[in-house]
RNA sequence: GACCCUAUCGUCCAGCGGUUAGGACACCGCCCUUUCACGGCGGUAACACGGGUUCGAAUCCCGUUAGGGUCGCCA
């Protein structure tokens, strides 16, 4: 039998990062097994129902790099895959229902008459949970149908994955107290339930339940500081579970092939940027530099980045990609290499450049590498400490300056990689203009 | 309140009857070094509590406590 796995959002213009979670195991195990992963919107509040908020879910997807095989955007064998447009099959199961004497009315609504019988839940994370369904109080008779005709989720959640053909439904661990519910409906259709599978939930940094007010908790954040969508997607299958040995850097690949769901615990777990944040620099570091150019791109063509060519473009990211931790910090660490007009942070230029001294040095430098035959970071190095010892300095006199003659900060990517970068000319027109900076003396 | 899940450093993860309780992030030193990073070395820091079971419990059982979840005509 073939895997069948599916993430059900509701759009709602949000992407929770622990929906983005469910979303990436379920794809994970349809991927393992061969199997096909399907997206439906579970939009039974037709005010949620809004083109932005369909676009929020696909971007997201997207951009962690998840696809379907299905789903409403490109269709499949068993559509539609938006619940708005499915009623008519839900009439074909409420009439079945109805049937067999499962249904009742109640001030208008039509509500599911529980057996009152013990329900097992045999859970691929959780182990075998029996529910004691005899008391009404705490498991009362759930509502399916609401009065003006519209839905309710146990039911249609139920009656699509059985249409839908899933073999195994993996979510929140919220919905584990609503698993026996929806198994008294699967009997009462007479279908055998899928293989369920409750993972446990993301917590923010005060332990409670991740919400849309924590910073953080939406996949657009990620996107829009700088994250990547492996190191995300690692950090998000590190929560709960380890591939063992004590390895935590795990390329898409790598889980494709390690990540296994039946061994992540049962403990809810807080979420860390920290971590993250740490996680992703190793990502950006170990990527390939076509990888980085494509992350990279995008924030440098939005921060207005005059880098002239994607050939121009590509060194400068090559000497900012061992070093950046966010994306998002590319378009700063970079800008000065492509325009004259970079600005000079006064502190950095009090603290070298307008040192007594710090302008003959320089000038001494730029004497000495005027006449550099191999213009490459290694050859400029040894010129620079050959320069050095000819002063009777300690190299840091001259890095010190003429790092900041050349990129006006104190902060930025390898010195002579940013003067391999620029060329011999641009570096050495950028010393003469430090050097002429009214507040050197 | 009832029911369900959980309980190892601040955080995440190892540990599955015998370990000096390990790794990572963060934090603090030191080293490397052209800045920032990276990397290396070292440090602070944990088995919630109480009973069992056992020659022996972080590991198994029970209870307590704590945290989380569910109990909607939200999804």
């Amino acid at each position: 039998m073939t895997v069948r796995t599916r993430f059900a959002p509701s759009p709602t213009g949000f992407l929770h990062v622990g929906g983005a979670r469910t979303a990436l195991f379920n794809w994970l195990y349809a991927r393992q097994n061969g199997g096909k992963f399907i997206l439906r919107i579970e939009d039974t509040d037709e005010k949620r129902n809004t083109a932005e908020a369909y676009k929020v879910i696909y971007d997201g997807l997207n951009w962690m790099g998840l696809d379907w095989d299905e789903g409403p955007d490109i269709g499949g064998e068993y559509g539609p895959y938006q619940q708005s447009e499915r009623s008519s099959i839900y009439e074909k199961y409420l009439a079945q229902l109805e049937a067999g004497g499962h249904l009742y009315e109640d001030a208008g609504a039509i509500r599911f008459r529980s057996q009152r019988k013990p329900v097992l839940v045999e859970d691929m994370v959780c182990g075998s949970i029996t529910f004691d369904m005899s008391n009404p109080a705490t498991h009362p008779d759930m509502t399916i149908r609401r009065p003006d005709g519209s839905w309710i989720f146990h039911f249609v959640n139920v009656v699509d994955d059985i249409e839908m053909r899933l073999t195994h439904v993996l979510r929140g661990e919220d919905h584990l107290s609503n698993t026996p519910k929806h198994i008294e409906i699967y009997q009462a259709l007479g279908v055998t339930p899928p293989k369920f599978g409750h993972i446990p939930l993301i917590l923010n940094q005060e332990g409670k339940k991740l919400s849309k007010r924590d910073g953080g908790s939406s996949i657009t954040y990620f996107l829009d500081a700088g994250y990547t969508p492996e190191a995300v997607a690692n950090y998000l299958c590190l929560l709960g579970w380890s591939p063992g040995e004590n390895r935590e850097f795990l390329t898409s690949e790598d889980l494709l092939t390690h990540f296994d769901i039946a061994t992540i615990n049962r403990r809810n777990a807080i979420f860390d940027l920290d971590k993250c944040f740490w996680l992703n620099g190793q990502h950006l570091q170990h990527m390939t530099l076509e990888r980085f150019e494509e992350l990279a791109l995008p924030f440098v063509d939005k921060a207005g980045v005059p880098y002239g060519s994607p050939d121009a473009l590509r060194p400068a990211l090559a000497i900012v990609k061992p070093k950046v931790k966010h994306l998002s910090d590319v378009p700063d660490w970079i800008g000065f290499l492509f325009t004259e007009d970079y600005a000079f942070d006064p502190e950095a230029v009090a603290k070298s450049l307008a040192k007594p001294g710090a302008s003959d040095r320089l000038e001494a430098l730029g004497n000495a590498l005027s006449t550099l035959e191999d213009w490459t970071h290694a050859a400029i190095e040894a010129k620079l400490k050959e320069t050095a010892t000819a002063l009777g300095v300690k190299a840091g006199e001259l890095v010190h300056p003429a790092r900041v003659a050349v990129s006006g900060r104190s902060v930025g990517p390898g010195l002579y990689e940013m003067f391999e970068v620029l060329g011999r000319e641009r570096t050495l027109a950028r010393f003469a203009k430090a050097r002429s900076l009214p507040e050197i003396g």
